[in-house]
RNA sequence: UGCCCGAUGGUGUAACGGUAGCACAGCAGACUCUGAAUCUGCUUGUCAUGGUUCAAAUCCAUGUCGGGCAGCCA
């Protein structure tokens, strides 16, 4: 074990999280299976942005590597070039990095740029080597030559059965299908038809290449699947190179094997792939051990989507800004709505790792959050939806600047200075004319604290014409002030302010659920955008804020008290007009107060 | 009605033949200059039926329910 390259930290302390996976790998290494070596990889195919699914392997994936002083390799698995792009690379890699740095990084296995056959996309710089990811398309050229050797020895054939007449002559799930006219071509023909088939002679979709193995088998993917197939089409990262393109099944398995992988990890719909997966590395004389496949339950949570073409559909159809929408299950979206990578992790290592196909609450990601931000975040007070308050015993023009504590949960954040005057914001929430059964914050002749400040008593009410609210009249008791004579008197509750002619005006955004029922994805609920939340995005343009948040720079994130965490928006937000997102709100009693009277 | 996989409180998981535990959520209380955090306590569970065994969530059989597989997608 090299923990000790980690970095520090809980994860660093606590013992690495146990699973049947975990079991079997270290059982392996106890055993001295592959000379004790852990390789595991990352796989993902460059057709859209990672999300929280993936989050959840790459955690399993990397946290091995890290536990058993292996590697984790991160592999583009671009074998259709017709789906993928290099923007979706580059989100990649980024959201990889953010996602391990600190934690999993000294074992992220990359590779020397320059080795690739391909159009190199730069990773990061290590030292003086400039690295990128592993890309299953720069194996295009030693998967060609497996493919030779499995037809040299019968065990592959060029078929030219129409893509109608291969499905016909699969059969179905309960019914044996029939073997192609062209099983059983020659050696010589199946390899000249091969190099042709590379050489551009035929056009997409006329032959494929497969592996001959048996139509009757009651496994689908046994009954000669298809190996190659033709597609006149340019690839991301091999360009023009290319116009036959293995199919997953053929390319992951000895991509696996040409990296050396030895534990190969993937979700559950693969688990009737893995006898094909055996079947093409044992068909071929590979001299090394061969890495072997296992499977785990992917990720669903409620209330989301965690299906690559539906989420690039919500982007295409603008339903969000885009992959990195904060409403979005994206790892970029999570970044952008304020998470951490700590905290995306803990709850990786919170659902577990099982076969059992379940659906996660989003109580507990909202969890995991929380958790990390209450010891990180400074506080900050915010008036999201104010109303005006006006101290009628406190003298016109004077400002009083309180200390206030960044950190009750860290002292090391010290203090900083709020302004205090005449007239302040508080939150419309905070009031109530007629209070509620239980109410104790601030209604005519009640008395609240202000945090940090004085004990507040509301005298009276300013209205319209229409009797709607305009403004409170107040009166604050002197010696009340935080550390004064009476500030030991008890009151029920303290509400946040902000001073009015000190107040920084800002854009704050708050987000809910993406859709109204748990499982928008259900086969049978009318699809999905019939269950979106029209109520996901609220922006609120006219919210105040306590003048040191003016500064506040993209990506700075804060508890506003009494509220939630927030994060100052890395795309819209800039020092002196700020755009916060709500990253979650605090856990909050008295909403949970309010449905129980309803 | 083919094959593969799975099933433990509301949710996610642990228990590897020997006291069903943890976390989230929920509820109640303590504390509180955040109705937050923190602390204390509580409710709720082995899919069913047989079998093996001194002993079964665990092993076996059957059934039930759920998921996956019929792309020249991954």
């Amino acid at each position: 074990m090299s923990q000790e390259t980690a970095g520090s930290g809980p994860e660093n302390t606590q013992a690495p999280p146990r699973h049947f996976i975990h079991e079997i790998v270290a059982s392996h290494v106890q055993s001295g299976r592959y000379a004790g070596r852990v390789g595991t990889r990352f796989p993902p195919e460059p057709n859209g942005y990672l999300h929280i699914g993936h989050a959840k392997s790459i955690c399993l994936n990397f946290g091995l590597a890290r536990e058993f002083g292996g590697t984790c390799n991160l592999r583009m698995d671009d074998t259709n070039p017709a789906r993928e792009e290099v923007e979706y690379v580059e989100s990649i890699i980024q959201d990889v990095n953010w996602l391990i740095q600190g934690w999993a990084d000294p074992f992220l296995n990359l590779k020397q740029a320059g080795t690739s056959s391909g159009i190199g996309l730069l990773a990061k710089d290590k030292g003086n080597r400039t690295l990128e990811p592993f890309y299953a398309s720069d194996y295009f050229g030693q998967i060609y030559d497996f493919a030779l050797e499995l037809i040299r020895k019968g065990k592959a054939y060029i078929c030219d059965l129409s893509p109608e007449d291969t499905e016909r002559y699969r059969g179905t799930p309960d019914r044996p299908g029939q073997d192609s006219p062209f099983r059983d071509r020659s050696v010589e023909e199946n390899v000249d038809l091969f190099q042709r088939m590379k050489a551009g002679e035929f056009v997409d979709g006329a032959r494929t290449l497969r592996a001959k193995i048996d139509m009757s088998s009651p496994n689908i993917w046994l009954r000669d699947p298809v190996l190659y197939r033709i597609r006149h089409v340019e690839h991301h990262h091999t360009g023009k190179a290319w116009c036959v393109y293995p199919m997953y099944d053929f390319a992951h398995c000895l991509s696996d094997y040409i990296e050396g992988i030895t534990h190969s990890i993937c979700t559950l719909e693969f688990e009737v792939h893995r006898p094909l997966y055996d079947w093409i590395l044992e068909s071929l004389s590979l001299p090394r051990e061969l890495p072997k496949q296992y499977e785990f339950a992917r990720l669903s949570l409620g209330y989301t989507l965690m299906s690559k073409r539906k989420l690039l559909q919500l982007v295409q159809e603008k339903t969000v800004i885009g992959w990195d929408d904060p409403r979005m299950p994206t790892i970029s979206g999570l970044r952008r709505r304020g998470y951490t990578p700590e905290s995306i992790r803990h709850f990786c290592e919170l659902i577990g790792v099982t076969k059992y196909n379940g659906l996660t609450d989003m109580s507990l990601l909202e969890f995991a959050v929380r958790e990390d931000l209450n010891k990180k975040s400074h506080r900050a007070m915010a008036v999201l939806h104010p109303i005006k308050v006006i101290i009628d015993n406190y003298p016109e023009g004077e400002v009083e600047w309180l200390e206030a504590v960044n950190n009750p949960e860290d002292p090391a954040a010290g203090h900083r200075k709020v302004p205090f005057s005449k007239e302040i914001y508080i939150e419309r929430d905070d009031f109530m004319e007629l209070p509620a059964k239980k109410f104790y914050r601030l209604f005519p002749g009640n008395e609240v604290r202000l945090r940090y400040a004085y004990i507040l008593k509301c005298v009276s009410m300013e209205k319209d014409s229409e009797g709607n609210l305009l403004a409170l009249r107040a009166t604050l008791d002197p010696d009340s002030k935080s550390g004064g004579a009476t500030a030991g008197r008890k009151i029920k509750a303290t509400i946040h302010w902000v001073s009015a002619p000190h107040a920084t005006r800002a854009e704050v955004r708050l987000y809910d659920r993406l859709f109204t029922v748990e499982e928008p994805d259900a086969a049978d609920g009318g699809g999905y955008a019939s269950h979106l939340n029209p109520k996901s995005l609220e922006v609120l343009s006219q919210c105040v804020l306590e003048p040191s948040l003016a500064s506040a720079s993209p990506g700075q994130r804060f508890q506003f008290e009494r509220l939630g965490y927030f994060c100052a928006d890395t795309k819209d937000s800039t020092p002196g007009a700020p755009v916060f997102n709500r990253t979650a709100t605090l856990r909050d009693g008295w909403v949970k107060e309010q449905h129980k009277t309803v």
